[in-house]
This record gives C-alpha cells, structure tokens and sequence, in this order.
DNA sequence: TGCTAATTGTCTGCTACCGTACAATAATCG
DNA sequence: CGATTATTGTACGGTAGCAGACAATTAGCA
C-alpha cells in the first residue's frame, strides 16, 4: 500500500505505516545481501531457536497463511537451508528442521530486528514509548474488533 | 512480513506494524466488496482528486516504482476503470485519466483510509496521539538516515 | 467397523512490492 | 547535426501475502 492521501497524511495511523516501511525497507537491505527474504529469515529464526516443527505450528506462531508458508518453505527447500520430511505417526503433516548449510547460513547473519529497533527507539523516552506503544495496542485491537463484525 | 519473535513483541515497532496489518485488513476487506485493491483505490483516488497525470506523477505522488505502477495501471486498464493515453508532446509519457466507468464505481466506493482512522483513533486522547504520533515520526526518520549511510 | 468430519499441505489465481535490465524516446552538448 | 546521456514505461524474476479449492490422511461418531 502506498503513501496516504492527504487528510490523513499526519495522522498516527500514517505515521504508524511510514514507519513500518521504513523498518521493513531496512531489514530488508540487511537481508538481501545475504540473499533472503524478512519472512525467510523468521522461519530459520524459529527453526533455531524452537527446534524442528510442523509446518502448522510455524504457520501459527508467525501468523501467515498455511498456504504462505507452503510457499516460504519451497523456497527455502530450494536453498538447501531447510529439510521438509513427513511425519511418521501423521503423514498429513511436513516436519521442519535447519539443514548444516541452514546453520552455516544462519551463523554469519545479524539480527535485522534487533538493528532495526536500535536504529528507531535508542535513547527514546521511555514514558514516550509507553504511550505510543499503549495507542497502537488500543488501535489495533479497536481495529480488529471492526473486524469481527 | 509475519510477526515478531518474542523479545521485541512489546516494542512500539511490533505494535506499528501489528497496527498496519490491521488497519491494511481492515480496508482490503471494505474494497474487496468492490473488486479493487488498496493501491487501485489510491491511484482512482489521485486522479478523481487531482485530474489526469502521467504514470511518473502517480508513482512519485504514491511512492511507489515505476515498475509497481505499471503493474497497477495495466490492472485498472484491463479492468476498464483506467484510460493509458499516450502523450502526444512527449511519446515516452503515458497520461492516465478515470474512465466513465471507473467514475461510475469511485461514486459508490467508501473512503477506506478514512474508516480505519476514525475505528482506530475516534474518542482518543490528543495529547497521547500527538505523542505517539512525534515517536513514529522521529523513528522513522532515524530510519531513514540509517538507510542513506 | 465404516462413513462422515476435520486437518494438513499444496495448487491456482490474484494483489502488490522491489531491483535490474531493456527499448523507445527526448534532451543536451560538442 | 550527431553522438551521448537522461527519462519513461515495461518485462522478468524474486518475495510475500490472501482466498478458495483440492487430495491425502486422520479422527470421531453412529
């Protein structure tokens, strides 16, 4: 989506979107010279750190469709960076785990969100940062539940 | 890009853009009923508002490439919603302007941006928006110096 | 046990975004 | 004027996301 149109253009609600694509921009570029992708990088993240899981519960803990996470893991498939294997007792399902070249991959690569949040809010007020974290969260919720119904 | 992993889940930054998927949610889901993205509807948007430009105005206007705006254009052509005339001074130029058609379905269309702003931000206090809105400002800056170096 | 859910992952089709490279065209400078 | 450079839109490949439909498989209930 791109810029908003004028009467909004001051709004939080527009500032909230330029600032999420600022931060998506800079991860991004730290990733791509490392030849992924931000969602790719998620995946390994949590193949990492929670071991080896079903496909299901990836899709859920990074809440994106089963049918984009079919994809996100072809590619990274593809790259030789993650093992799908079926599961023995359920055959519905793929298990996850990182290969050795995952591994290797995932040693020299930094933590673009880390670099991001540091870049943004280092020596920010943190009463400042409170607030504006409790407006997003209202918002969103006040969002979501316009959703609902 | 999907969520956050844990650490940073309470920063303002995962709340920006748990705030953008949402309100992004919210109004495919309003323009979906009509057939139409969001940036479609920007792009009407523009030239209802600011009458028949030229694909290069739209994409900086937008901020978007050159390339995405092709895209969106040859969308909204094929759709009918859209004429792509080229520029009789200059032939690289293609001038784009809202058919009969597309005006017929901007009249009954509703403003998305404008009811994800009042679900999201009506009856809030202004002090605390001002706030909030300050923090993602300055964030988004720091960003974007980050990104030129 | 056997028929009917429900679940899991994939496929297709769509929107949307970028970067790179390209052809066509215009502008500029020697 | 002619060669170089800049501009404009497009093509292609890649990433990322959703919705709907589907086959394979499992679970649950009569």
């Amino acid at each position: 989506m791109p810029d908003e149109s004028q009467p909004q253009h001051d709004s939080v609600g527009a500032w909230a979107k330029q600032y999420y694509f600022a931060s998506r921009a800079l991860i991004e570029a730290t990733l791509r010279e490392h030849g992924i992708g931000p969602t790719q990088w998620y995946v390994l993240h949590q193949l990492v750190n929670e071991g080896p899981t079903t496909q299901r519960e990836l899709a859920l803990a990074l809440k994106i469709e089963r049918a984009t996470m079919s994809g996100v893991v072809s590619t990274l498939v593809r790259k030789g960076l993650v093992a799908q294997i079926p599961d023995a007792a359920d055959q519905r399902q793929r298990i996850l785990s990182v290969t050795a070249a995952g591994r290797t991959l995932w040693a020299g690569l930094p933590d673009p969100v880390a670099l991001a949040t540091a870049a943004s809010f280092e020596g920010v007020d943190e009463a400042d940062l409170a607030v504006a974290r409790r407006v997003l969260q209202a918002a969103t919720a006040r969002l979501l539940e316009h959703l609902d119904s």
